[in-house]
RNA sequence: GCCGGGGUGGCGAAACCGGUAAACGCAGGGGACUUAAAAUCCCCCGGGCUCACGCCCUUGCGGGUUCGAUUCCCGCCCCCGGCACCA
């Protein structure tokens, strides 16, 4: 057959072809009596995108193809894989988009979802469309309020004031997002803050096993580390310091601080109170009152996030009172200030201005007495302190605790305040309650009645979902108020538990919750009666592997695995860490810059899809760059993928000229170590490398333009599956195979004994230089190799005249003969 | 400031446990085939010196450990992402 003849690689034309035969046999789709009987169960998970108006970003490709690959290899090596894939629909961006464009986020969702739906097929995914979220739809959010109630009944919800970021202008809550330098981002007002009644989800309670669990779950290392911090474990002491005066005994007249550095107590030489402290009031002299008044309302229009910098200066002011150090019994002021925080702690510190540089700071600007109580191993003992001193030493200045060091003294001096009732060890959590009330419109309504004298009541289950009516005008107003407090029609109901005239919660939740068990419905969708299967749920979870954004690692992935232990210990789950494996991804830029639409630099998959075709794309998204580490997208560069497959398809096809029998032995070598390195390098989430690995192996069959045997390529159509399924499909059925590549344990097996080298190069150095190499039989020992080493012209003339003082010997790779 | 991740040819990147730095690919150059182009195949492609055999330099910078360092240790610089006074 010449040339012409031979049938061109169309991509565009086969993958259409595939894509339908999936769907129309089944291929990826499982059906509620295969997952039932399931005997390899493999649950693959990617995070599901929010459904922007823009379409799919390639961002969002990039991570679902990382994760397909890696699903569709676990197929090929014989698990039945569920890899599922959804919509994260409620939530600001949303209601702010629709708000923007004048379109109901009812009609504008459904559009996106269904953009995102053609591209995301078109794209080649191994997803189950029969096993899809949208979680904007009531019979998903119903068991998102479900859930609610669960947590509700079992003491892990409660409601509690807390402070919001307040427009005084727009008249309605922000996010933190939303405030950019203390100002809100519409109208540039400066923000204030308010505190109002919010629902939170007990999450501190579970901030210890949160923690010791990231010991025993596969999980990338830095977001372990992230969600260590977060979680943010300190152990310390409460003291307590009596406050001096008429109530000084009373009992409960005392400020509880929680402090690290329970050792620096002598040290302490005023204390710092929040401005809300419940305390304040008591402290707080007549002289005082109008200045601390001030300055509390002036805290109070300070926003959450401006308060939080560290860069601005400290301020504060003294109450008049005072407190007992209860370690020197001095008498020490008491004073408010912004930077000590309500949320933290006990919302008050011991101030050590000698060995803690904010409180140095304030000291210094206030003119407070600073006491040195520790001492550098290399310093004077009463030598001046010109900044505060953090680091380890002996205790001075602390009567009978002198000259013990740092860390010895933080246990004696808490057990010797504790015997007097003063003290006592703590470990405090960063971690804070999840507050999940959103005073929006975009979100499942919190499904709680307020009645007057019942209190807060859980929705009953039968009567689930609360709908979230269609309200038209959901633009927050000069109320103040959630957009559904202002339905009077939705909000009027009566008490589920005494039948008085009651009035709904017209907050919704954070989209958060709605993200956190999102895993638990997919393979459940088709059960309208119950959140999840139980059988179903036991057989197919936890979820095997997890494939994210590291935008993630604190946020959704702690939320989910909060709400999986929570779940577990309210009787519904019988495992408490949803995902066993999970992997962050790396991020995507474009020609060394991060991609924006502002920039204008975003890449448009569907036009690239329509030049090369998916199999491209998705090869090339992987061959970029370490996946776990991201990459850089440079358009020129996706020829070497296309050139990769094209290259493939014209060895293969036609099959009728493929020669018969086993691979020549050369060949064959190359094959079992490129199945041995792809193998090893799937499975760890290498792509980049196992494609390189392929494209080389495919030159060596294709070198000097020689034909390809059948058993030659018939396994490398296999290994590139997972990266271009529509193009292996077709191979594997043009080499005769009936059926989908991926119906079967298909993944080639390698033979160590084919993939060892027979003759390997070893290199010569002398004093560690390179000098020559040498070629010798796998194994050659070292006599041998000197010898051959020695012949060489090269080498021989270092080693003229000179002592062998060394022969370092490295079977099979290197000899390093050191003279001098 | 703190916490992560990085810095290697013109570019994206590779390198097992410390053992020949630059695999694979892009871009570039040369050649074969062709009337020609495309496609395909072959060769070259970090810098400097040399007719050449070769030699010297080179993995952000400066030290160190080692027979040998992109890899380990110490100190710095720069880039990317995240967090913000956490007591």
């Amino acid at each position: 057959m010449s040339r012409a003849d031979r049938e061109p690689y169309s991509p565009s034309h086969l993958e259409a072809k595939w894509q339908t035969r999936w769907e129309e046999e089944g291929t990826n789709a499982f059906t509620r009596e295969e997952l039932r009987d399931a005997s390899r169960p493999y649950y693959n998970l990617m995070m599901f995108p929010y459904p922007s108006a823009e379409g799919l970003h390639v961002g969002n490709i990039y991570a679902f193809t990382g994760a397909d690959v890696h699903g569709r290899y676990q197929r090929l090596r014989g698990q039945e894989v569920f890899e599922p894939i959804g919509f994260d629909a409620f939530g600001i961006h949303s209601e702010n988009f629709a708000l923007k464009v004048g379109i109901h986020p009812m009609d504008l969702i459904p559009r996106n979802v269904a953009n995102f739906t053609r591209q995301l097929r078109r794209v080649g995914g191994m997803f189950d469309w029969d096993h899809t979220v949208d979680t904007t739809q009531p019979d998903y959010y119903r068991w998102t309020q479900w859930l609610f109630v669960q947590l509700f009944r079992g003491g892990l919800a409660e409601r509690k004031e807390a402070p919001v970021n307040w427009c005084p202008s727009c008249m309605t809550v922000l996010a933190n997002e939303q405030v950019v330098a203390g100002v809100c981002e519409r109208c540039d007002t400066p923000v204030e803050q308010r505190r109002i009644a919010q629902w939170f989800f007990k999450i501190s309670d579970y901030a210890e096993r949160l923690l010791q669990n990231l010991e025993h779950i596969d999980w990338s290392e830095t977001t372990k580390k992230a969600q260590r911090n977060w979680i943010g474990r300190s152990e310390g002491a409460v003291l307590r310091f009596p406050v001096a005066g008429p109530r000084a005994d009373r009992d409960d007249a005392a400020i509880e601080v929680f402090t690290t550095r329970p050792d620096t107590v002598f040290g302490a030489t005023y204390m710092v109170l929040a401005p809300e402290h419940p305390l304040v009031d008591e402290v707080v002299t007549d002289h005082q009152r109008a200045e601390v008044e001030s300055y509390r309302e002036r805290a109070k229009r300070t926003d959450l996030v401006a308060r939080k910098k560290a860069e601005t200066e400290k301020t504060g002011v003294f109450t008049g009172g005072h407190c007992r150090n209860p370690a020197t019994g001095d008498l020490i002021p008491i004073w408010i200030a912004d930077y000590v925080l309500m949320e933290y702690g006990t919302g008050a510190i011991m101030a050590v201005p000698g060995h803690d540089e904010r409180d140095f700071e304030f000291a210094r600007r206030f003119d407070l007495p600073v006491v040195r109580v520790v001492r550098a191993p290399e310093e004077e003992e009463g030598a001046p302190l010109q900044e505060a001193y953090t680091g380890k030493g002996a205790l001075v200045n602390s009567g009978e605790f002198d000259g013990l060091a740092v860390e010895e003294g933080k246990a004696r001096i808490t057990d010797w305040l504790g015997e007097r009732g003063l003290a006592e060890a703590k470990v405090t959590y960063r971690l804070h309650d999840w507050c999940i009330s959103r005073q929006r419109y975009w979100g499942p309504p919190i499904p709680i009645v307020h009645c007057p004298d019942c209190g807060p009541v859980a929705v009953p289950e039968e009567d689930l979902p609360v709908i979230l009516p269609r309200v038209e005008d959901f633009k927050p107003d000069a109320g103040g108020v959630s957009p559904l407090a202002r339905v009077e029609e939705w909000y009027q109901t009566t008490c589920p538990e005494c039948g008085a005239d009651a009035r709904r919660e017209t907050d919704v939740s954070d989209t958060f919750l709605d993200s956190a068990w999102y895993f638990l419905r997919y393979p459940s969708t088709d059960r309208d009666d119950v959140p999840y299967d139980p059988e179903i749920t036991r057989k197919w979870l936890p979820v095997d592997c997890y494939i994210g954004g590291n935008e993630h690692a604190v946020l959704h992935l702690l939320y989910a695995r909060f709400l999986t232990a929570a779940l577990k210990d309210l009787g519904h789950l019988d495992f408490e860490e949803p995902f066993t494996k999970f992997r962050a991804h790396g991020l995507i830029i474009r020609e060394g810059a991060k991609m924006s639409k502002s920039k204008g630099n975003v890449i448009i998959p569907d036009s690239i899809i329509e030049e090369f075709g998916a199999d491209t794309f998705r090869t090339y998204l992987m061959f970029l760059g370490p996946f776990e580490e991201g990459g850089d997208y440079r358009d020129e560069g996706i020829h070497g993928p296309f050139g990769f497959l094209k290259r493939l398809w014209e060895t293969v096809v036609p099959t009728d000229q493929l020669r018969k029998g086993p691979p020549e032995p050369e060949i064959e070598q190359k094959l079992h170590q490129t199945i041995a390195q792809v193998t090893e390098q799937l499975g760890d989430l290498q792509y980049n490398t196992s494609i390189a690995a392929m494209m080389e192996y495919l030159n060596a069959v294709r070198s000097g333009g020689r034909v390809a045997a059948r058993s030659e390529v018939e396994p490398l159509a296999v290994m590139v599956a997972p990266f271009a399924p529509h193009l292996a499909e077709e191979l594997w059925q043009r080499l005769g195979h009936e059926g989908s590549v991926f119906d079967g344990e298909r993944w080639p097996v390698y033979d160590p004994a084919k993939a060892r080298e027979e003759t390997v190069t070893i290199a010569v150095q002398v004093n560690g230089k390179v000098r020559s190499t040498v070629e010798a039989p796998a194994g050659t020992g070292e006599d041998e190799v000197l010898a051959m080493a020695r012949a060489d012209q090269n080498v021989s003339r270092y080693l003229d005249g000179q002592d062998l003082r060394r022969v370092i010997f490295v079977p099979d790779r290197l000899l390093n003969l050191v003279i001098g």
